[in-house]
DNA sequence: TTTTTTATTGTACAGTTGTTCAATAAAAAT
DNA sequence: ATTTTTATTGAACAACTGTACAATAAAAAA
């Protein structure tokens, strides 16, 4: 009646301490399964037993980071239960502080040659966030799943620029940023 | 004097048709480099003399249908040289026709398995074309580089919640919703 | 046309990949 | 404590990968 097998939970501690200690040297792309293996000191045929792709295993800490983004995000509504975008407030926007506290993963999920699962990870994460706290619109003809698609990744948008400029904005700054194109008026 | 050798182009030329084929079959995950260069007659070292990916290859066709979407936006814009947002008509906006258009490919494109590059050139091409077409804003305090990444992310969003549901919407209805997201103010 | 340049080929090699299978060892259930 | 279940191992296989190098053939330049 126990969660999972010991043998189990020891052979993926061992796998992923292995992938992260490998990560310190090389790129994500230039590891091997064979190399995560010979240092976990885990048979091959193990590691395609729970594992198709090393972006599997990686895609099990990555699945732990974006639940920090949904507590940090949701952090602001632990005492009121809605709150209006127009009182939003520039220091409740958690999601950029979420991405520096991470940037060493960010910076491997958005880069050119990784799959574009951990996006959808993030994406989907972001949606749902935003599709949760959505006060019921009085604009009846909006689509509520593509307007919350519009607007995740609209701010991943911006994430994406932040990344492509190494990181050199700051996170106060790109807040009031999207405080201004929130509330901006197409016609300005 | 010439462009490029001959050579070159021929062998190019029987790489691309090899790939097209190929991909009638099976997906792109599933096809080898020693599979494309047996289809096409080309030695696998010849192959690698220009590319290092199967995607690197996949990415020439990109380019071109990027060229197109490039195309079919400016269109709106050959007789009158600026157009207001806010007069800004449904039926100008080609971004999602352009997508229908070539759904084949965008389903590759956005596939999970398949690496973010191409979503960076999407991206990069849809932003330069906001970025080009964006009136001198009164507003000083935009960042234009943010709030086009901000724009173009924003409209892929919608492109990637049309592709989870299969494309089922129509055309004119993300046209019609898109206006809609534009004009609409955060506190509504 | 002849010479020069260079793209392509064929071969080879060590390493990785994905899969299979019987043997073993470790954990769970009784 | 013993039995049953199952995760792990090791070995083996065919195919693919990335790279190197000398030989060849094709194109460009003279």
């Amino acid at each position: 009646m126990t969660r999972t097998d010991l043998r189990i939970v020891k052979t993926k501690e061992a796998l992923h301490a292995a992938l992260l200690d490998l990560l310190n040297d090389k790129v994500l792309e230039d590891i091997t399964i064979s190399e995560i293996c010979r240092k976990a000191k885990v048979n091959r045929g193990t590691f395609y037993l729970h594992y198709s792709q090393i972006e599997d295993l990686f895609e099990e800490y990555f699945k732990e980071i974006t639940a920090d983004l949904a507590r940090s995000y949701q952090e602001p509504y632990r005492h009121v239960s809605v709150l209006k975008p127009s009182e939003l407030d520039p220091s409740t926007i958690q999601i950029f502080h979420h991405i520096e506290k991470y940037k060493p993963f960010y910076k491997i999920i958005f880069s050119k040659k990784v799959p574009m699962m951990y996006y959808y990870l993030l994406f989907e994460e972001i949606k749902s966030l935003l599709l949760h706290d959505k006060i019921a619109s009085i604009e009846e003809e909006i689509n509520h799943d593509l307007y919350s698609a519009y607007q995740a990744n609209a701010i991943i948008g911006m994430i994406l620029e932040w990344y492509r400029q190494d990181f050199s904005y700051n996170v106060s700054y790109l807040n009031n940023q999207l405080v201004k194109y929130i509330n901006l008026k197409a016609d300005l």
